[in-house]
DNA sequence: TTCCAGGTTC
DNA sequence: GAACCGGGAA
């Protein structure tokens, strides 16, 4: 038998205790960390958040160079694609003043459309940016997320929003658990899911497939 | 020193 | 399916 979805939540809570997400201080820096953290380590990210943090302002970015830009988030990777991808959001952000209040109005579909239209935006990032952002009841999916799932002994092979759908179906609608269990599953694919997973020590091994 | 992990676009 | 990338692990 597989354990629930929500009961792998309260499993995974219980070991790891609140996480407290998202690692930003203003919605701002939160958006600009999800497109510098795609395909990197958070690690990496830090580093350009910090090189970036005296400018950690859309107009500020804005008044930058491509070459500044560029040199300040290095080192979290694809530098000058990211660039391009913060560019691309900003010009769409600038037409609502940079202002997440005037955002506050739309629905949640109706943002998601618009995030996805920005080139360099795909589900993932506009996904954490409505969940982290703007606190839309939107579950996050990422490749942890699948390959701790499918491991369990879950089937996740179905395209991204099929997925997304099989989660919300199956958790209360509360932003706090969204928000809470993406974290929390980012956290148990770094310390113990691995690529290379560490099952002798997995906290939640007694509910997966994997080890039996 | 090479190898690996990882979202998005085209 | 390739290309984009720096940093940490092997």
């Amino acid at each position: 038998m597989l354990p629930t979805i929500e009961g792998i939540y309260h499993n995974l809570y219980r070991t790891y205790g609140p996480q407290y997400w998202w690692p930003a201080d203003t919605p701002f820096e939160m958006m600009i960390g999800a497109i510098l953290v795609q395909n990197t380590a958070w690690t990496n990210v830090e580093k350009a958040l910090d090189q970036l943090k005296d400018h950690l302002d859309p107009r500020a970015i804005h008044e930058l160079s491509d070459q500044e830009l560029e040199s300040m988030i290095r080192p979290s990777g694809f530098y000058r694609m990211k660039t391009q991808r913060i560019r691309a959001f900003l010009s769409w952000y600038e037409m609502y003043d940079y202002d997440p209040k005037r955002l506050a109005s739309k629905s949640t579909k109706e943002l998601r459309q618009e995030l996805l239209h920005i080139k360099g935006i795909g589900s993932e990032t506009a996904d954490s940016i409505l969940l982290y952002a703007f606190n839309r009841h939107v579950f996050v999916i990422d490749a942890y997320t699948k390959r701790i799932f499918n491991r369990i002994g879950f089937d996740l092979d179905e395209k991204y929003e099929a997925i997304q759908q099989f989660f919300e179906m199956h958790l209360p609608k509360k932003v706090s658990i969204y928000n809470e269990y993406h974290a929390l599953i980012v956290e148990h694919a770094k310390r113990f899911c691995k690529t290379k997973p560490l099952c002798e020590q997995c906290p939640i091994r007694t509910s997966c497939r994997q080890l039996i």
